[in-house]
DNA sequence: TCAAAAGTGTTCATCTTACACCCATGG
DNA sequence: CCATGGGTGTAAGATGAACACTTTTGA
């Protein structure tokens, strides 16, 4: 037992793990095994640990619960409404991740807990403001876009121009004109242009591309304007 | 005294308060008046009570140690590096606020609190890690105005273009030209043209405007594109 | 040979940038 | 009458938006 001359809320931390599986935007979901909301599903997180940071927190209550780990993680935005938690007031610092899913869903489908990948337009009720997080989240990434290049951690290693536009398209929710997406994302300067083509694909097959890692992280601290 | 089953970090909130003097962006800091840090300069906060929303927490604090309120204000980031507080385990939800110094000057100069307006060119050493959450405040805002407008926070009711650009060249940290801005701020559609003109002035008296707060609060809804 | 997606340029309108002088006022 | 900032327009270049057809490939 732990005693405190004052009433301390208790502190976790949640996140909002995006995933694109083709040409659909993912989120990853848990299923409750305790009360409250035992059954419901909820967004993977936990109890902060005294002398553990906020990040350290989210990236070990992810591993627990998914499996997933050294993946793009970034801090969204901290929830502290006294009734949000029934049990008693929980202040949880939410933040949001972005994988690769043809990577990443196996392992988050073998782990012990149950966990699965909904698309965004079909959710299950959530646990918790979970829905409000998740929506919030989703509005970050739609305003991240805009100035930061985002691809590297959605897609596969290679991938064709019109994966990436799709990846836009699903992301700023509207419809993208391939000739003026082409020209804007190779002026950007972050791509490389590899000898490879899609396999197995039943018309002509699209040239890979690569991100240039340098560049690419260049223009993440500088900043870039994806209007549309 | 409180007893938990697991050891509980303790939750605050901190304040970035802005404010604009003239041609300086300024930012509100207190006097510590209890260890650690005795003495030391410090953001506004304190602790989050049990059943109180940080919203509220950060209001509160704000209003006991700098007498501000009703303000407008959002929420920054969390911090929570164990270390960061060497008493215990401190997380910190972080604010920053806007405020018309001219205005609120007052308030908090004759609040019990030993409190003062420091130049951000000028800063005393602060308590915490409170240069850093500073620091992540400033380029917020930089950041903020390229996209939502923000001079109603800081400015007078009635005010000059000149002003109006002054505050924008501040926050950007670069000169921009007159013409130009002008002409941009005018095509917003946000500034009413009142028959007003400055008073006192040595030179030709400045036309003053003011906002047209319909459509101010549209586009921080809908979102601008100011680059430079 | 058909279906399906890849790949590719031009035009027009709009926006951005650079730039300099006269005006009104108070001291 | 002078010092100080207020106020104003244009031209050239860059950028953004709209738009359709040919090519490649596998089935």
């Amino acid at each position: 037992m732990y005693q405190y001359k004052y009433a301390r809320p208790a502190l976790t931390t949640d996140c909002v793990v995006f995933g694109l599986d083709q040409d659909d935007l993912k989120v990853l979901l848990i299923q409750r095994d305790i009360q409250p909301f035992e059954g419901k599903w909820a967004l993977p997180g936990g109890f902060i640990q005294v002398g553990e940071s906020i990040d350290d927190c989210a990236r070990r209550e992810l591993e627990e619960e998914t499996g997933l780990h050294d993946i793009f993680l970034e801090q969204l935005y901290s929830y502290g409404q006294p009734d949000r938690d029934p049990r008693e007031h929980v202040i949880t610092v939410a933040y949001y991740a972005l994988v690769n899913l043809i990577e990443h869903a196996p392992k988050a489908a073998t782990d012990a807990r149950n966990a699965a990948w909904f698309s965004l337009d079909d959710l299950p009720s959530l646990a918790f403001d979970h829905q409000t997080i998740l929506e919030t989240a989703r509005q970050r990434l739609r305003g991240k876009v805009r100035y930061q290049p985002v691809g590297f951690e959605l897609l596969p290693e290679k991938f064709t121009l019109t994966q990436l536009q799709k990846l836009y398209e699903i992301i700023l929710e509207q419809k993208i004109d391939k000739r003026n997406f082409r020209k804007k994302v190779i002026k950007l300067g972050i791509l490389i242009e590899t000898d490879e083509v899609e396999q197995d694909v039943a018309h002509r097959a699209a040239r890979l591309y690569q991100f240039d890692p340098a560049h690419y992280q260049q223009l993440e601290k500088q900043g870039i304007n994806f209007e549309l």
